[in-house]
DNA sequence: CGCGCTAAAATGTTCGGACAATTAGATTTT
DNA sequence: AAAATCTAATTGTCCGAACATTTTAGCGCG
């Protein structure tokens, strides 16, 4: 580990800042430096390996894209997992793309209310018990008129505005984004099985009791705070959902170079 | 752009580096650098943004880590990509994590077979009709013995041997990886409502007609070849499904600094 | 004309230094 | 004891310089 400076390197040899890397991996891997503590600073580095901060900072951000540490200025560097990486990952490139909604389907909405998060809802919404939240309800249906789901939105009550904009086929988190400059940071979806009762099975046009597929997808915005949640219950028949997940954490291969 | 050297940036202002990399990125998106072209050499840049080489050099990792270029010794940077982002990733770091089954739950195997695919099952095992596979079903329960959902495993016949060693809580994917050697490229995943038939309910011991959630996980292996293919079949009050995505194209969210 | 060699160009690696911004913890003040 | 302030530690940003390694392109020669 030790090369004084700048002395030419053996053919294959790899470089310094990768020989740091693995070296620091062989510590947390061995549990030396353990998940969740922090790995020695900058300077601690250099005197230990007699390297430059540039040499060591290169082997560290090599971690950092790894996703094996997190480093925060003022703070030190965290060690977040031990193994190596992550193993499958799911990219899309909008919103829009977990929805898989038809595109000439459109939302009808026939009720609009503000409510007050009781246990059940403060629950479903993660918010405290108490909290007001507009709540806008309908059926989505095909330009044929088939229908697709029975859905209810709902929505901080800053943002009840853009109801009067909401039927079309644009999704409602578009919308805000646009008027309010809310930037959508996280999505988190849930799925669940129920089955219609009586009064959504009659606006759908099915059988009570008929079996049914719920999507929950809470949508967090600047600061991390739920803005929207939609709840869209599915005749099972015609709804089932799916994705992909890749092996490796990079996913832009796709890519030859010109001759 | 220009900003001589090493002079205070106003508050909020976005450093040196971010903003050549924002003007890289504007170049791209508006024609000047089109898909397939060639940066300016890293020379070039730090005569045009009057910077150092550090600092250009770090403009252009920035874009290399977006995926919208890709950089080779010798040759140059190579503009990959005109639109700026994947927008939402959702990562786990092993297939377990797409399971959320509970770790004392256990498979007992009740029914182990050859089945010939027909139409229905090649389709959902994506492979063509006639195929031959086996097929392993049981319950999943807790040691409770409270049932957590019917399983029905397809695995390729070359694979049969592991079913000997299937039933306790380790996964078949990784039972079947580490037997021979295969990898894992790819997981889909397809989630869907149903009721259960009276045979299943009898045994999970809910009333028939429950209903219930289904997830289809495909496992594709080395060259992309399915390999197992599991349809597991939940009560619908006990199980839920939810994920989560973040923006932007790092993640590893997930990890809060211990205090 | 094609082959091999050479020079130029481009990015990769590594050193050194300086100041900025953020955080955690200790200290002081209220 | 709580709040405000200061200090030290730590990573972020930026400059300058040198040599290494790889690729491309041009040149000369047979």
């Amino acid at each position: 580990m030790q090369q004084t400076s700048k002395v030419r390197r053996e053919v294959g040899e790899r470089p310094m800042y990768r020989k740091i890397a693995d070296d620091l991996l062989k510590g947390i891997g061995s549990g030396i430096f353990p998940v969740g503590s922090l790995l020695p600073g900058e300077l601690d580095l250099i005197r230990r390996y007699s390297s430059s901060r540039h040499t060591v900072r290169e082997a560290l951000r090599m971690l950092e894209d790894m996703g094996i540490v997190k480093r925060q200025r003022g703070r030190g560097t965290l060690v977040l997992s031990p193994d190596a990486r992550p193993a499958f990952v799911q990219m899309v490139r909008s919103p829009e793309e977990l929805f898989s909604y038809p595109k000439d389907s459109a939302l009808r909405i026939v009720a609009e209310s503000t409510v007050v998060a009781d246990s059940g809802l403060a629950k479903l919404l993660n918010c405290p018990k108490g909290a007001p939240w507009t709540k806008i309800s309908g059926p989505r249906a095909f330009a044929s008129g088939e229908s697709v789901c029975w859905t209810d939105i709902y929505l901080l009550p800053e943002f009840k505005g853009v109801t009067g904009k909401i039927g079309g086929s644009r999704p409602v988190y578009e919308i805000i984004a646009e008027t309010y400059g809310e930037q959508i940071q996280k999505i988190n979806i849930e799925i669940y099985a129920s089955s219609f009762e009586s009064e959504r099975a009659q606006f759908l046009g099915v059988e009570p009791g008929t079996p049914s597929l719920c999507l929950c997808r809470r949508y967090h915005g600047n600061g991390g705070r739920t803005f929207e949640v939609s709840v869209s219950e599915h005749p099972a028949k015609n709804y089932s959902y799916a994705f992909e997940f890749n092996s490796g954490w990079q996913t832009a291969e796709h890519w030859s170079w010109s001759k």
